[in-house]
DNA sequence: GTCTATATAATGATAGAC
DNA sequence: GTCTATCATTATATAGAC
């Protein structure tokens, strides 16, 4: 079975300073964003000089892209680890993965929001997953979509992960900071009842197509 | 009927100085965000000098503050005039609104992920409604939700609000910008199309929530 | 490997002329 | 109402000592 994941977090002293600084420049991007952060800050939190800094990693965006390479590869070491573990056809996995990246969630919230290299990789590696699972939904439907397979996979993923970007929002309406353990879960629940329901009836979702054609058609005058 | 929404844009040159800089300033925040965006670049845009943004607003933060209060009673008014229009019980008001404040979505998009009042303030003017929607969906269920409607409320709007925050990644990989007219239009049809279908089987969802549980479990060791 | 000190550039804020 | 010129701050990048 594939261990609970140790997130990368040895005692934060034991590390070398470069792993330091690596780990310090995370929680700073995570917590301030990109822009924001500042070398001093990043040095400071490691316990460093900003001058060191430099010595390893050469400039701010290197220091960026390194942080970047080291979550994209635990992300997909741990995804690697929980497929060889698990591999029903259910939806385990993606659960198991879900909590297994929470740490990495904020990271990647940001990462989304402010456009970097690895968001676009994460976010296209998703795409093929959504694919297959709405194809699965589809052979139990008749009714012809209304839009084609990877748009909706496309859709579907931006709406998964909507959540993550807008935890500060959704944590204020429910009270309980979503990124945390018990939060998380909370969401995931709402996320499944969601799936597993249609919102819409199909008379209903007929008629707004109506009107969406009504309303397009006046734009374009 | 209501107009096709005059999107705040008589002729750039038309407008008082004042408001050229709040337009100016409008476009700058969306394309760089607030962070990035310079009072030098957003005068530079407006034609005017940067002491004269100083004269006018007296700081960045109150430029910014005018822009979010011009932005919200913008999207207040619109709805207000869709409201009177039509008030049938289908989704079309909702498309409507969609396609009359699609000029303001990249703004929004900024203000939502970068976290201003008027973000705060459209998110939690978004849950009443979408509860709304949910209880009617409710009505047609006979098992009971996995979470409170507020919850799923919640993570609904997060969802909706997840695929323009996310403009970028979806419209690379579907080769056409979503924020465009035509771009939206197949956006609004994907998801209508999602929401009226489930896109998880009532048993894959009871495995899945139970898969959920162990690896909470587990991970509160 | 690590630090201190400094150079350089950009930005928001400000003062005062027209 | 509008502009030009300047100040003060802050950040990254860099050089060189230990």
């Amino acid at each position: 079975m594939a261990k609970p994941v140790p997130a990368d977090a040895p005692a934060f002293d034991d590390l070398t300073a470069r792993a330091r600084i690596r780990e310090a420049a995370l929680a700073q991007f995570t917590e301030h964003g990109y822009e924001r952060a500042t070398i001093r800050g990043i040095a400071a939190a490691a316990g460093v000089s900003p001058g060191l800094l430099r010595h390893h990693y050469g400039s701010k965006q290197e220091l960026r892209e390194a942080v970047d390479a080291h979550v994209l590869a635990e992300i997909l070491r741990v995804n690697e680890e929980i497929k060889e573990g698990s591999d029903r056809g259910d939806l385990a996995p993606s659960a198991m993965s879900r909590e297994a990246l929470r740490p990495y969630q904020g990271y990647l919230v940001r990462a989304l929001s402010e456009g970097s290299q690895t968001a676009v990789t994460i976010f296209d590696n998703m795409i093929g997953p959504t694919e297959e699972w709405l194809a699965r939904a589809d052979e139990r439907r008749t009714d012809p979509p209304y839009a084609d397979p990877k748009t909706r996979a496309a859709v579907l993923t931006a709406m998964a992960l909507g959540v993550g970007l807008l935890h500060e929002h959704v944590s204020r309406v429910l009270g309980v900071d979503i990124l945390s353990a018990a939060g998380d879960r909370q969401i995931a629940l709402a996320m499944l009842d969601i799936y597993s329901h249609a919102l819409v009836t199909p008379e209903l979702a007929a008629s707004a197509r109506a009107g969406l054609d009504n309303t397009t058609l006046r734009s374009a005058q």
